[in-house]
RNA sequence: GGGCCCAUAGCUUAACCAGGUAGAGCGCCACUCUGAUAAGGUGGAGGUUCUCGGUUCAAAUCCGAGUGGGCCCA
C-alpha cells in the first residue's frame, strides 16, 4: 500500500474505491478475512436470492448494502460468517422474457422448438443475468462469496428442494385435489397468488333474469363475467336479508322480479321500467331449494343438469349489493368452489387451460372465453333475459408476466395442505424475532393465519421438476393414493428403471422426463409439472449448506441466525420459507428477520419506467462513488419504512466524507516532520491534555451508541453517531484546539499528545466506519498504520468502549463550554469584532453553580477559543458590568392619563437611567423631579438596557454573556499583528511554498503608530510565518491590503 | 371492501413506546473566518406537527373518525 507522503490531493471515491478493489484483489483481503475468522462462533446468514431477470437496481442495491454491512459487522465481532449469495433462477418471468426473445406466443411454439432446446435458453439467458447482477453487487463493494454462490438451478439445490417437498409428504402433506385457481391462458399455468398484479379493467356489467321453474317470475343476478354463465351452477342468496317479488311494468311487459327488498328501487331504474309495485316479501332462508332455468340452456344443452344444481341456495358472502343474488360457478370463483363443495354439487367447468371453452360449452366452444362476453350477451338479450347492461371498471387480475388478464378455472393440481398445519405455523412464528416487531405479530401473523393450502405445481417448463411419480392412467384420485416422491439423487438412483449416476445427472424435465420407476409390477411416470418458484427459494435455509447431499454444516447452523428482505417479501420468501420448513421439519427456518422498506423515487412515488424516475445504482457510483452511496442507503431507516432517495443526501455524505478525508490528511505533513511513528506510543503512557481526554471520552461514547445501533438494527442510528464524531467533534473542534499545538516546532509533550490522541481517535474512527464505508476506511486504515497491523481494516475487531477512557461528566462539561463559545461568538459579531482581535473581558453571568465551576475549570480551554484576556464569572449578586435600565415611555398609555403633562414626563423619562428596572423607584425619581405624585404602570413604559461603551450582550440556555470589546494599546498590537500574519500566510499559499521553507517578509505601513504597533510582536510574526526577518521597507512589487482601513503593504 | 404501516420546516428527519416550551442536518439569506481551504464559523428567515373530534390542567405524542401515500389481501 502506498505510504503516507502519496496521500494527497481531494478525496476522489471513484479513484479511491478503484485502488481499494486492486488492493483487495492482489492481497486477497477478502479470502484472508474470512479464514481470519475461520474458528469464530458461526453467524448463519442467508440470503434472499435475487431473481435474475433485470440489473440492479436502488432497491436491490439498498439490500445488499445492508446485507454487506450487517456481515462485515458480524465479522468484526468475531463471527464466522456464513455469506454465500444466492441467485433466483427458475420460473416463469426467465421463460416469458425467453419466448418474447425468440418471438413465441403460446406453448405450442415451445413444444414445436424442443423443451430441451427451450431449456438450455432458459439457463443461458438466466446465467447471463445473474453474472451482470452479480458484477452491479461486487461494484457496490459487497463483500460476499462470488466465486461460491448457490443457485437454483444446480443439481444440488433442486435436490434441497425435492427433499423437503419428499419430507412435507412422509407427513401426508401432500396431495393432488381440484382446486378454483388462477390461471393465465397465455402461459396455459396456474397461477400462485403473488404472481398476479392488479390493475383497473373496463367489463361489461349485467343484469340477468333468471326464470323461476315452480315459482312466478325471475331471480336478477349481477356479474361481470359473462362467459362464466355457462357454468352457472346454482344462485345465492343470503340466509338473513328479505327479498321482494316486484310486479314491473314497462311498455307491454309485464313481470314479476325477485331482489332483495332494498335494492328494489334501484333494479327498477336500472330495468327502465316505468312503474313497480311490491308483492311477496320472504327471507333468503326460504327461498333455498327454488328451482330455475339456466340462462342459457339452448346454447350450452350440455350445462350441469343433476337434480340439485339450479337451484337457490344461501351463502355469508351474499351483500346488500346490486340485486342481493348471486350467480354461482363452482367451476370458476374461488367463493363459489368452496360453496358448491360444502353443498356436494357437481363441478362443471367448460373451460381448457388455454381459456377456450370445450365442446361441453356447445354454441361457445372453440371461442377464448373473454372474447365471448359480447355474444353471450346477444344471446341473453335475445332470449328477453338481459335486465341492463352497463360498463364496470374495476381492479382485475392479469399475469405478472405477460399481462394477459388471469382467469379463475378448476383444475386438478398439487398441494401442500398449509391448512392442516395453521396451528404448527402459528406457533412457529413466534421462533423468531422481527424487525420491526408489528411486521410480525401483525401483518405476518394475519397472513399465515389466512394462508390457504400452496398450489405447487405449474404446467410450466424452466423449474425444478416435481418429484411425483404416478402409475401410468391413474385417475386423479388414485394418483393422490399411490404416489412415489422422491427426495434425493441417489434415492432417484436406485428407484429408476433407468442407469443413472447421481452425481452427474441434471434434474431438469429433459432429463428426469423419461425416467421411470416400476414398482410391483406397474410402471410409474412421472407427472409432467414444474413446481412453483416460489418452492425453489422456500429451502434456501437448507439449500445453501447443500443439505441433504452435505449434512455437516446443516447440524452445525441450522436454522439461519438473520435474513433480511424487502416488505413485500411477508407474503414472498418470509413465508414460503416458514411454510416450507414447518411442513419439511416443523420449525421456524430462521432467528431473526429484518425487514426492510422499498426504494423510492426522489418524488415519493415508485420508481418506474413509465414516470421516468429511476436512478440505478451505477448512475449513483459514476457520479459520487459507491461509499457515499452506501452511506447514504445505511443512513436510512431499515425497520419497515420506505426509502425516499435523494442525490442530496448522497452529495451531503459524500460532504462528510471529505471532511474525514481532510481530518485525516491535516496532521500528516507535521507528523512527517517530526517523524511521528505511532507504534512508537501507548495511550496510557501520554500525559493529555483535557481536550485529549474528552476526544477520547468522545470516542467512547460513539463506541457505545455505534454497538446498540448495530445490535437493535438500527444502523443509521450508529451512522448518525460516527459522522458526528467526524464532522462535529474531531473537525470542528478538536482539530481546531490542537492546531496551534501541531505548530509548535519543537518536540513538546503537548505535541506528542496531541499526535497520538488524534491518531488513536481516527483509527478507531475509521474501524467504526468499516462496515458503512469500507472503501475510505481501508484507505485511512492502511495510511495510519503504515501497513503494519492487519492485511484489512475489515480483519480488525470491532471497536469497544473502554470505560476507564469514557467521562460523561467532561463531556458534559464541554457541552456547556462549547454553547458559551457560540454565544461569544455571536456576541463579537454583534459588535463586529473579529476572532483575531483579543476581547479585554467576558462576563458570563449564570445563577447555576454548577456551570460556573465549569466555567472556572476550563477557564483557559474557553479563554483561548475566544481569544478573551480575561473571562469573569458573575455569580447571582454579584456585581457585573455597570448595566443600567433606560426608560422609553409610551405616549399612547401615557397620554390618556396625564393629558397635557405627557410631553414633560416622557421627555424626564428619558433623561432618567436606573440600576435596576423598578416601577416604584420610577415614580418616586419621576414625582421628585415634577414635583407632585406621578404614578406610572408598567404598561406606561419600556426599560431598555444600557451597557458601558464597547459591552455587547448575549444570552443561551446557561446564562448571559458579556463582552468588552474596548481596544487597549495590547489589542491593537496583537490585533494588529495578527493581521499582519493571516496575510502573509495567504501569501505564502498564494506563492505554493511548502510548510516549513522559511521566507523574509517586507512591510511597508506610511502609519508609524500601526507600523510601531505591529512591529511589537516581530517574534510572535516570525515564528508563526517561518519568516528569518521581518523589514519594514518599501519595495517593488508589494501587495497592499487595506485593514482595519490602514493600507499594509506586503512582500514576502 | 379488509389488514398492517406511514404523514413533523423547501428536503431528510428527531422527539411519539412512557403526554409537559417541537430539536437537528441539508438547502436558502446575511455576516464572518482562513496553512485541513472546492473546507470552516455565527446569526436569521422558515412549523395550523395531514384534517376533524375526544380524553386530559396539559396532546406532535393517547383514543376515535376522515384524507392522502405505501405494502399486502380480496
Amino acid at each position: 500500500m502506498e505510504k503516507d507522503a502519496e496521500v494527497g490531493g481531494r478525496y476522489k471515491a471513484q479513484v479511491l474505491e478503484g485502488k481499494i478493489k486492486q488492493y483487495w484483489d492482489r492481497s486477497g483481503a477478502y479470502e484472508k478475512t474470512k479464514e481470519h475468522r475461520a474458528d469464530g462462533k458461526p453467524f448463519f446468514f442467508v440470503d434472499g436470492p435475487p431473481y435474475t431477470s433485470g440489473a440492479a437496481h436502488m432497491g436491490t442495491a439498498w439490500n445488499k448494502t445492508l446485507k454487506d454491512g450487517y456481515l462485515r459487522y458480524n465479522r468484526m465481532k468475531g463471527h464466522r460468517v456464513y455469506d454465500r449469495p444466492g441467485f433466483d433462477m427458475h420460473g416463469l418471468p426467465i421463460e416469458t422474457k425467453v419466448e418474447e426473445k425468440l418471438g413465441f406466443a403460446n406453448k405450442k411454439d415451445i413444444e414445436a422448438f424442443g423443451i430441451e432446446n427451450f431449456i438450455e435458453e432458459c439457463k443461458k439467458f438466466a446465467d447471463f443475468q445473474r453474472e451482470g447482477l452479480q458484477n452491479d453487487f461486487i461494484s457496490f463493494g459487497v463483500w460476499m462469496d462470488w466465486e461460491n454462490a448457490y443457485k437454483t438451478v444446480s443439481s444440488e439445490y433442486m435436490e434441497s428442494a425435492w427433499w423437503g417437498f419428499a419430507q412435507a409428504h412422509k407427513k401426508g402433506l401432500v396431495e393432488k385435489g381440484k382446486r378454483s385457481i388462477s390461471q393465465c391462458p397465455r402461459c396455459e399455468t396456474s397461477l400462485a397468488k403473488n404472481e398476479i398484479e392488479y390493475h383497473q379493467v373496463k367489463d361489461p356489467s349485467i343484469y340477468v333474469k333468471f326464470e323461476l321453474e315452480d315459482e312466478e317470475g325471475f331471480l336478477v343476478i349481477w356479474t361481470t363475467t359473462p362467459w362464466t354463465l355457462p357454468a352457472n351452477t346454482f344462485v345465492a342468496v343470503n340466509a338473513e336479508f328479505s327479498y321482494q317479488q316486484i310486479i314491473v311494468e314497462k311498455g307491454d311487459i309485464k313481470e314479476k322480479l325477485w331482489v332483495e327488498k332494498s335494492l328494489v328501487d334501484s333494479i327498477v331504474e336500472k330495468g327502465g321500467y316505468t312503474s313497480f309495485r311490491v308483492g311477496r316479501e320472504i327471507m333468503g332462508q326460504d327461498m333455498v331449494g327454488w328451482k330455475y332455468k339456466h340462462p342459457l340452456e339452448k346454447e350450452v344443452p350440455e350445462h350441469v343438469k343433476d337434480g340439485r344444481s339450479l337451484r337457490v341456495y344461501s351463502a355469508d358472502f351474499v351483500e346488500k349489493d346490486r340485486t342481493g343474488l348471486v350467480h354461482s360457478a363452482p367451476g370458476h370463483g374461488e367463493d363459489d368452489f368452496r360453496a358448491g363443495e360444502g353443498i356436494g354439487l357437481e363441478l362443471f367447468c367448460p373451460v381448457g387451460t388455454d381459456g377456450i371453452y370445450t365442446e361441453e360449452a356447445g354454441k361457445y366452444a372453440g371461442e377464448f372465453v373473454k372474447n365471448t362476453n359480447d355474444e353471450i350477451i346477444e344471446d341473453l338479450n335475445k332470449s328477453g333475459l338481459l335486465l341492463a347492461k352497463e360498463k364496470y371498471t374495476h381492479d382485475y387480475g392479469k399475469c405478472w408476466r405477460c399481462d394477459t388478464n388471469i382467469i379463475q378455472i378448476v383444475t386438478d393440481q398439487w398441494f401442500i395442505k398449509i391448512t392442516e398445519i395453521k396451528e404448527e405455523l402459528i406457533k412457529n412464528i413466534a421462533e423468531s424475532e422481527w424487525y420491526p416487531g408489528w411486521a410480525r405479530d401483525n401483518r405476518f401473523y394475519e397472513f399465515v393465519k389466512a394462508a390457504p393450502d400452496w398450489n405447487v405445481s405449474r404446467q410450466r417448463y424452466w423449474g425444478i421438476p416435481i418429484p411425483i411419480w404416478t402409475p401410468e392412467d391413474a385417475t386423479p384420485d388414485e394418483e393422490s393414493q399411490d404416489m412415489i416422491i422422491v427426495g434425493t439423487r441417489q434415492e432417484l438412483a436406485e428407484l429408476v428403471d433407468q442407469k443413472i449416476d447421481p452425481k452427474e445427472i441434471d434434474l431438469h424435465k429433459p432429463t428426469v422426463d423419461k425416467l421411470t420407476i416400476t414398482k410391483n409390477g406397474k410402471k410409474y411416470t412421472r407427472v409432467p409439472d414444474v413446481f412453483d418458484v416460489w418452492i425453489d427459494s422456500s429451502v434456501a435455509t437448507w439449500g445453501t449448506v447443500g443439505y441433504p447431499y452435505r449434512k455437516k454444516e446443516f447440524d452445525m447452523v441450522w436454522p439461519a441466525d438473520l435474513i433480511m428482505e424487502a416488505h413485500d417479501q411477508t407474503r414472498g420468501w418470509f413465508w414460503s420459507q416458514l411454510g416450507m420448513a414447518s411442513a419439511a421439519m416443523g420449525e421456524s427456518p430462521y432467528k431473526n428477520v429484518l425487514m426492510h422498506g422499498w426504494a423510492l423515487a426522489e418524488d415519493g412515488r415508485k420508481m418506474s419506467k413509465s414516470l421516468g424516475n429511476i436512478v440505478s445504482p451505477k448512475e449513483a457510483i459514476e457520479k459520487y462513488g459507491a461509499d457515499p452511496m452506501r452511506l447514504f442507503l445505511l443512513s436510512v431507516n431499515p425497520q419497515g419504512e420506505d426509502m425516499r432517495f435523494s442525490w442530496e443526501e448522497i452529495e451531503e455524505m459524500n460532504r462528510r466524507l471529505n471532511i474525514l478525508w481532510n481530518v485525516f490528511r491535516f496532521p500528516i505533513p507535521y507528523m512527517e516532520i517530526d517523524e511521528f511513528q505511532p507504534q512508537d506510543f501507548v495511550l496510557e503512557d501520554i500525559s493529555l491534555e483535557i481536550i485529549d481526554k474528552w476526544i477520547i471520552s468522545r470516542l467512547q461514547t460513539v463506541k457505545q451508541i455505534v454497538n446498540e445501533g448495530w445490535e437493535t438494527y438500527r444502523q443509521d442510528q450508529a451512522l448518525d453517531a460516527i459522522l458526528g464524531l467526524i464532522v462535529e467533534d474531531i473537525s470542528r473542534y478538536y482539530i481546531k484546539i490542537v492546531r496551534e499545538r501541531m505548530w509548535a516546532e519543537t518536540d513538546t509533550d503537548s505535541k506528542t499528545a496531541a499526535y497520538v490522541t488524534l491518531h488513536y481517535v481516527l483509527l478507531d474512527a475509521v474501524i467504526l466506519l468499516a462496515p458503512f464505508a469500507p472503501f475510505i476506511s481501508e484507505e485511512i486504515y492502511q495510511n495510519l498504520t503504515n501497513g503494519k497491523k492487519n492485511l484489512t481494516v475489515h480483519m480488525c475487531d470491532f471497536p469497544i468502549v473502554d470505560s476507564q477512557l469514557q467521562h460523561k461528566t467532561l463531556e458534559e462539561e464541554i457541552e456547556v463550554i462549547r454553547t458559551l463559545e457560540e454565544a461569544i461568538a455571536h456576541a463579537r459579531q454583534v459588535s463586529q469584532r473579529k476572532l483575531r482581535w483579543p476581547i479585554q473581558c467576558v462576563e458570563i453571568r449564570t445563577k447555576n453553580d454548577k456551570i460556573g465551576e465549569i466555567v472556572e475549570a476550563h477557564e483557559k480551554l474557553l479563554s483561548e477559543r475566544v481569544n478573551a484576556q480575561k473571562i469573569k464569572l458573575i455569580r447571582p449578586g454579584e456585581e457585573g458590568f455597570d448595566v443600567r435600565y433606560s426608560i422609553v415611555g409610551r405616549m399612547n398609555i401615557i397620554g390618556p392619563s396625564y393629558g397635557e403633562l405627557t410631553g414633560e414626563i416622557v421627555k424626564l423619562l428619558n433623561e432618567i437611567e436606573l440600576d435596576i428596572p423598578d416601577i416604584e423607584e420610577l415614580s418616586e425619581i419621576l414625582s421628585s423631579k415634577m414635583g407632585k405624585e406621578i404614578l406610572i404602570t408598567e404598561e406606561m413604559v419600556e426599560f431598555k438596557e444600557v451597557f458601558p461603551e464597547n459591552v455587547a450582550k448575549t444570552t443561551c440556555e446557561f446564562g448571559v454573556v458579556y463582552i468588552d470589546t474596548t481596544l487597549t494599546e495590547e489589542i491593537e498590537s496583537e490585533g494588529y499583528a495578527r493581521e499582519v500574519i493571516r496575510r502573509v500566510q495567504e501569501m505564502r499559499k498564494e506563492s505554493g511554498l511548502v510548510v516549513d521553507e522559511e521566507i523574509l517578509v517586507s512591510i511597508h505601513i506610511p502609519n508609524e503608530r500601526i507600523l510601531g504597533l505591529i512591529m511589537r510582536h516581530e517574534n510572535l510574526i516570525k515564528q508563526e510565518v517561518r519568516a528569518r526577518k521581518i523589514v519594514s521597507e518599501k519595495r517593488d512589487g508589494m501587495k497592499e491590503w487595506i485593514v482595519e482601513g490602514i493600507p499594509i503593504e506586503i512582500k514576502i
